[in-house]
DNA sequence: CAAAATTAGTTAGTATGTTAATTATTGTAT
DNA sequence: ATACAATAATTAACATACTAACTAATTTTG
């Protein structure tokens, strides 16, 4: 019989772990002019080139409102530029610039970093029935 | 060897897995006049009783400058009340109130529900296992 | 006991998220 | 072709998180 405590939760158990990958890469970010947020954003970004906002919005998981202003303060701090897609004028491109590209190559081994931290002692059998587990979760809530 | 994209990292899956957990309860709380983060300040307050605003924080694992916001909108929307503590003049005690203890008895299986849903096709095993090697990766990344 | 350090809570400023309503543009359907 | 519907981005108002600086009260220490 599972455990009905909001606090045995395997909801919970996620947003701490969450919490716990977001901090660690918070430490490895503090000094950066970068936040946890728009470091993820660029990962995006660099990964897989400039694309419309609305595209960075679903990979972030976030609303398009949210998108506006995380943009408006990637471009504020000269990690992208919007540019109007001329094939479509409603639609903003999101291009990382020549200082993120740069940057991210101080910064593209963080995630690495962690995850070896993260997982020692844990095999990969292991990592990948977790990742399943929480799939099938996601899958089960929809 | 581990998967090192970000985007394949445990810490991005329990992401999205808190999230689908938060969205589910979120739907069970729409036309509720309480929020998610509303909902869980309340559930430990009233499986714990009454305690000091310092302690809430750590079970809600925020700063303590994030629960005075928080205890703020409890307190303006009648859930709880701050108590000052006649043994230690600093302490403010967060009380629920009536109101909140009549309307937790139709919100307290809301977590029972969405958790027979997610674990649905999951065994206790599978789960358990889940949450011990994400409790053993948030204790490698102390 | 008086000075120093610690602790609890608050405030200010900022970042990040939401929903609802708005604007501009594009696509569809008679 | 014009009217309607859908889509992308934005804005406004709000909730929730953070850090840093502050106040008030308590505890520790010399």
């Amino acid at each position: 019989m599972p455990n009905f405590s909001p606090f045995e939760s395997l909801g919970f158990h996620c947003n701490l772990t969450f919490k716990a990958f977001s901090a660690a890469l918070e430490k490895k970010l503090s000094g950066k002019e970068v936040s946890r947020v728009q470091f993820t954003a660029l990962a995006h970004l660099i990964a897989l080139g400039t694309m419309p906002q609305k595209e960075l919005a679903e990979l972030l998981t976030i609303t398009p409102a949210s998108t506006v202003r995380l943009v408006d303060r990637l471009v504020r701090d000269g990690w992208v530029e919007r540019i109007p897609d001329p094939d479509d004028r409603r639609v903003k491109l999101i291009s990382p610039t020549p200082k993120a590209v740069n940057t991210w190559e101080n910064m593209s081994d963080y995630v690495q970093q962690i995850t070896v931290k993260a997982y020692a002692g844990l095999s990969d059998a292991q990592i990948n029935m977790v990742k399943a587990v929480l799939q099938k979760v996601r899958e089960n809530l929809k």
